[in-house]
DNA sequence: TATCACTTTGTTTAATTTTACAAAAAAATA
DNA sequence: TATTTTTTTGTAAAATTAAACAAAGTGATA
């Protein structure tokens, strides 16, 4: 007993659910074996006690997102990954956890995974705290075999990957072979979204980026790569309700969970329109392209803008720049009111805008412009007869708008 | 005495103001002596007793526009081109007319002017209709020769209109040159409007143009030519308040007065941007073509636009139409709301486009929809659910609505 | 054919917007 | 400087719109 005691994990198996049992029966626990990024290795079946989370996370054969995001928030996962010591989690009734312990398994400086023992009865002791030390210790082998296996995988995918975003790959049953043989559902429905970071992407933060792209559940993604500056997805949006929010949510998520956890920052989300047929991979990623460049041109009408589609007028901003400077077009409304303003020292073009820009309610707009509503709507009088506009018409509102922006991009 | 009374007019003089005096002095009443445009071409001075009408179009140097109207509406004038007759015309205490009798002067089947004679204190007897008869048919060949010389002063501005509108001429000194030689004042800011009818314009539809425009005091026209079925026109704008809106109103108004009073249908308006360098009468000219060429494609969205300006996000239909086919772009919203439709046998499509096109006014759009305003409340719900679209966001409205014009012309 | 989800309409109340008017401040003009 | 015009703000009444809910109708589906 006293070997067994001093390390009882010597022994090797095959499988890690054998070592997950085997932890179990030394710890007297439920114990649980994930990878770096949550997803469930292997658990312990001899002991029936358990708590809802972790009955998801068998289930879903990963961790709840709510669950981690708890996690991140509280502490544990931060601590986790600074040390290599175990950690004690203290209940949270509204996640369904129970009180456990948890060690982070490394190799070096890199985490692989995490072992989890839950306290149903019983606490543990020192000695527990050691033993787990040691079965950590003892994962890790088994880990590093998963993950070269794994590397190799990834690397045939980001092959693919690139032949489907420069458009290599044109016919349709070659791409589901490709899929196939990477043991890839083919989605039905999906779209490209690229993330611009400041600087070119370095591998820590490449860690980052996995952990966080493996620990979302809301959007699947089958494919990612990463190119200089740029991380590329691929994100299946089939069985998804609302799919544009639900991508716009997913962008700016990342963004937020990226600064929150890995504190980096300037990180710029785009996405394509959803399409259907994989030949269109290129043509979606171009759309992302597109979406950054204009974004870089209009950064603030564009900062809550991510999608293709959302994009509206900015979709074909250039052309219409470039029509307007052939003809030398003016647009008479507005002509008139910048005369009224230099004149007269007044700021009707950008009252209008303002207005315009708040989808013409003269309560937001009033605040925005720091006025009484009264003012804005004695304004939009003026305006209109300086302007000769006629405000019940749509297209004439149509016009001033997109004019108004154009105009805004020409002076600058 | 009474050789007088035979033809008192037999004698020559050298102006028609001379003309006016005799008439008068025979007559016993003021004179006024037009053209066939209504134009003050000679008046009587003898007589100091008038009317309000009188002093106005003295001091104008011609008949006011609303007494014009008025003549039209009560039928003297129809009744002047129609026979060699004097006509009696009742005050009209409205327009400040008094009693008055009229007389077309002839030159075969053409009218060339009026005699106008003003019954003050007295009633004119059969006998001074005799004379009025023969006053009419001295004064004519005074008039001929006034026009012999106008037609030839036209010719030269018709040469000019040409050159200028086909940008032959591109000095500005030489320009202002050309207007005075041709004794017209220059304009500062002009537009170029067109009429096209629907066959090529005879001469006798040219002379109803002609008496149209020479009759119309709100806006000045310097120079107008026909050109097949084409009549257009050099406007100026000066001194005009609400420049777009008095054009717009040209515009319906000749058309509804060659309706009215010539019967000439189915003309179509045109008019371009103001300008202020002659240099870009041409451009201007290109504008009210581009105009018409957009009123045909899209003749019911386009009814009642006539102004470049106004044309909106018409303007540059082409350039988008081109772009969206080249991209293979498809509005998602749209095309759920399509899907959606034709799966239940829904127009939400529809919907949104009343919608939009009523400035975004559930009331109006559902009396256009002959549904309650409920109805349409709870569809435009549905619309936003279904097409995931914010209804908060201008940008995003002004796609659609513009995506929802580009679908309907492709649709044809 | 019964059931369910979806759609339309009507009514009422609450909320918001528009309008009219007046007073005062600011700017332009004579 | 006095006077007029333009602009801003405030208040209150009128009008319009949005929201909530119930009831009835419609159509697809099993």
């Amino acid at each position: 007993m006293n070997n067994r005691c001093n390390d009882p994990f010597k022994t090797a198996f095959d499988s890690l659910d054998e070592y997950a049992d085997l932890i179990s029966q030394v710890l007297k626990c439920p114990v649980t074996i994930e990878d770096a990024n949550h997803r469930l290795l292997a658990y312990s079946t001899h002991d029936e006690r358990t708590d809802p989370a972790r009955i998801s996370t068998i289930i879903g054969r990963r961790v709840p997102e709510k669950v981690i995001n708890q996690l991140w928030k509280e502490g544990t996962i931060p601590a986790l990954l600074k040390t290599k010591d175990p950690i004690r989690v203290k209940n949270m009734d509204e996640i369904g956890l129970g009180n456990r312990v948890a060690i982070s398994i490394w190799k070096q400086e890199e985490v692989l995974g995490f072992i989890w023992a839950l306290e149903i009865n019983k606490s543990f002791t020192d000695e527990d705290f050691t033993l787990l030390k040691k079965a950590a210790e003892a994962v890790k082998n088994k880990l590093l075999q998963l993950q070269t296996r794994k590397n190799k995988k990834e690397e045939r995918s980001q092959e693919f990957f690139w032949k489907l975003l420069t458009g290599h790959l044109k016919n349709r049953e070659e791409i589901i072979e490709h899929f196939h043989a990477l043991q890839i559902t083919p989605v039905t429905s999906f779209a490209v979204l690229v993330f611009q970071f400041q600087e070119n992407i370095t591998s820590k933060e490449e860690q980052s980026i996995s952990y966080l792209l493996k620990t979302s559940q809301r959007l699947k993604i089958p494919l990612y790569t990463i190119d200089c500056n740029q991380l590329i997805l691929l994100t299946s949006t089939d069985y998804i309700d609302n799919p544009v929010q639900e991508l716009d949510y997913f962008c700016e998520n990342f963004v937020m969970k990226m600064k929150e956890r890995f504190k980096i920052n300037h990180i710029t989300p785009a996405s394509s329109s959803m399409y259907k047929d994989y030949e269109k991979i290129g043509k979606a990623y171009e759309e992302t392209l597109s979406v950054l460049s204009v974004k870089e041109k209009f950064p603030s009408e564009t900062a809550d803008i991510y999608n293709y589609q959302r994009l509206g007028i900015y979709q074909f901003f250039d052309h219409l720049l470039e029509k307007r400077k052939m003809s030398e077009y003016e647009n008479y409304s507005l002509k008139k009111l910048h005369e009224y303003d230099q004149k007269h020292h007044s700021n009707l073009v950008e009252t209008l805008e303002v207005f315009l820009n708040n989808d013409q309610n003269i309560h937001t707009a009033a605040k925005e412009l720091n006025v009484h509503a009264n003012t804005l709507n004695y304004r939009l009088k003026r305006i209109s007869e300086i302007g000769e506009i006629n405000f019940k018409d749509p297209n004439q509102k149509v016009m001033l708008f997109i004019d108004l922006k154009l105009e805004k991009y020409l002076e600058k």
